[in-house]
DNA sequence: CTAGTGTAAATTGGATCCAATATTTATCTC
DNA sequence: GAGATAAATATTGGATCCAATTTACACTAG
């Protein structure tokens, strides 16, 4: 207990911030901070304690977390504060079989698409991911070069629902990572997978984007399994 | 223009509303309202008229529109008020090619799981179906029907998406009764898609499901070019 | 009569205040 | 000393107030 016991100081506010735009910073921050588990799931953000954190009124604190209410980041109850959502293992099966339905659709949708441009950005995301070792930007990379395969699908619908999964799985990816060295792994997954798509070749990149969805979704349900898991939970 | 200018008249309120879920009541009445058109594309509302309409401050108001962004049914734009998000011909043809692609998934999934009872309540559904002519009743009837086919699939995240696309199709479904009497045609593919479904077929049952959804989007993309829809854009 | 400018009204977002309610703590009894 | 009850505290949701900004309108000038 001799430990920092609230999270909220992962979370830095560089300056005040200009009066207009108070809620959609506080929005982006603590999505951020919910998504890459700063904040561990069952935390109970105080309205109060936000407000003074980033130094402005309940105000716009109310209405940033009613809207990540809306995204189903965090449950608002009453008198026990905005309670970040669990992270269930079920939810990662569940998350990962909608993964792949979407995002194997995008990808059919957009390999006719791409451009050789597409491949060599694609190319750099991975050769970035290389040299990272920050689990916060190893996350945005990562999604960065899955939505580099799909973003041809003309679809805006779609997308939006992929990249919501995308960003669901960066509070995974953590532990993931955390947990086993998945990092080269992943990387073999991704340059085989990019191999594919160059070739256009629609049938075979669907089949590794599966398998590499699926060994995703294993590694997870192992580790939610595991003893350290455990401990992270917040029990009732 | 000697018609009600005012589509809050629409929205009836009963009487006062207990101060404690003022905010969810608020957000139930506008998304129905909403959703089965009868606040058109385009509206701006303001936050006092809603406030008064609804008999409480500004304050609720306003997280409910914030809520109803984020589930982006409209736009809260400074000084302009929170314009209901427009329905595009592409939207449609996006939302139903998803519909498609998460609907059969659903399908596949529940198919195997669905009892008895399942095929009763929805063979209810249908003949509620029939003697209806409330667009608002007739559009929940319809999407109980479709929920009720899928609803054994053991995904809850698909569900929800699911769920969610129905609901938006609320939104075209008007228009759709309004301009041809689509509501036999619709029957006939409903009684269809039950009986595959009640022989267990999934193959065919799909089948009809991508046929169902493929009229209804051709329909609305007709309505949507024809001259009576143009009328309801609001032109910028 | 039209275009441009300046002022007034309207509207939103944030701050502060108040009321209702749940939680916590302290006290009293068994 | 443990449990129950009652007071004190904390926290949230709604109402009101204020500031900033934008829109609308009217007036003037060309």
């Amino acid at each position: 207990m001799t430990q920092k016991p609230n999270p909220l100081s992962s979370i830095k506010v560089n300056g005040p911030i200009p009066a207009h735009l108070a809620r959609s910073v506080i929005v982006e921050t603590l999505r951020a901070a919910i998504l890459d588990g700063r904040i561990p799931c069952g935390t109970a953000l105080r309205q109060q304690d936000l407000a003074d954190l980033f130094g402005v009124s309940r105000m716009p604190v109310r209405e940033a977390l009613r809207q990540l209410e809306a995204q189903s980041l965090l449950n608002v109850v009453a008198h026990k504060g905005a309670v970040v959502a669990p992270l269930v293992q079920g939810d990662a099966v569940e998350t990962y079989a909608l993964r792949i339905l979407l995002e194997s659709e995008a990808l059919r949708l957009s390999i006719p698409l791409l451009t050789n441009e597409d491949f060599e950005q694609a190319a750099r995301y991975i050769d970035e991911l290389e040299t990272q070792h920050d689990y916060t930007e190893i996350g945005r990379l990562n999604r960065l070069f899955h939505m580099s395969l799909y973003s041809r699908a003309p679809n805006r619908r779609l997308l939006k629902l992929v990249e919501d999964g995308l960003n669901e799985e960066e509070r995974f990816l953590r532990f993931n990572l955390e947990a086993m060295g998945l990092g080269k792994l992943s990387q073999e997954d991704h340059r085989a997978m990019l191999r594919a798509v160059e070739d256009r070749d629609i049938e075979r990149s669907v089949k590794m984007l599966e398998h590499h969805l699926n060994r995703g979704v294993e590694v997870i349900t192992r580790y939610l399994d595991s003893p350290e898991a455990k401990n992270r939970k917040t029990p009732k």
